[in-house]
DNA sequence: TGAACATATGAGCAAACGTTCATATACAGC
DNA sequence: GCTGTATATGAACGTTTGCTCATATGTTCA
C-alpha cells in the first residue's frame, strides 16, 4: 500500500484543498450545492477565477456539477471530500498539544 | 466556526501535505522516527532540502524533534497528524465513485 | 584545540500557481 | 434569428514554491 500513484493522487487531493480559495468554495458547498457565481460572491474573486478553480477541483474528482437552465450547479462529489475537509478544519481550531 | 484564522491555518496544513516530498516524509515518519539524512535517502533529495522541508513542517506543527548526540531525530507532532495522512491515503487508494 | 560528521541557513533559479482581462461558448426568452 | 445572462477558456502577469549550491552552525572524539 501506499505506491507512488497512491502517494501522487493523495498529494492532487491535499493540494486541492490548500488553497484559500477552494477550501472556502469546498467549505461553502459542504453545506449545500450552489452555482458559479454565488460561489464567486463567497470567495470574493472574479467569475474567471471561480471557473478555473472549479475545472480543477472537477478534474481531481472532488466536486461534480449539473446544468439547471443557464446555470452550473455544484455539489462535493461525495462524503469523503466533506470527511477531510472536516478534519482538517478541526485539527485547525484544536489547541496545539506539545 | 471556521473563521479566517481556522481556516488560513487548514489550509496551511493541507499545504504541508500536499508536496510528494514533504508527504513521503512524513509517510515514513508515520512508521517510526528518523534522523535527517535518513529521511534524505527515503526522498532521494538533497540533505539541505530535507532540511529545508523539515523546518516548514516544524513551523506548522506537523513534526517534532530531538537531538541525539549530532543526529537530529524527527518524529510526527500527534497523531492527528498520522490520521489526516491515513484519511487522504485511503481516499486516493479508493476507487472513485461517481 | 582541531578534524570529521550531521544539520541548518541563505542566495539564487526554474517551474508551478492564482489571479485578472478579454473572449468564446451555452442556454433562455423574445 | 437576436439579446441578455451564465459559464468556460486562453493568455499574460506577478508571486510563491521546491530544489541545489555554498556556507555556517553544532556536536563528538581525539
Amino acid at each position: 500500500m501506499a505506491d507512488e500513484a497512491t502517494t501522487t493522487k493523495a498529494t492532487d487531493i491535499f493540494s486541492a484543498l490548500a488553497d484559500p480559495t477552494r477550501l472556502r468554495m469546498l467549505m461553502a458547498l459542504s453545506r449545500c450545492e450552489l452555482c458559479v457565481c454565488d460561489l464567486a460572491s463567497v470567495c470574493g474573486i472574479s467569475q474567471s477565477g471561480v471557473s478555473h478553480q472549479l475545472r480543477l477541483l472537477r478534474d481531481r474528482g472532488l466536486v461534480a456539477f449539473r446544468r439547471d437552465g443557464q446555470r452550473a450547479v455544484y455539489r462535493l462529489a461525495d462524503d469523503h471530500v466533506r470527511t477531510l475537509i472536516a478534519e482538517g478544519l478541526e485539527h485547525a481550531s484544536e489547541e496545539r498539544v506539545s
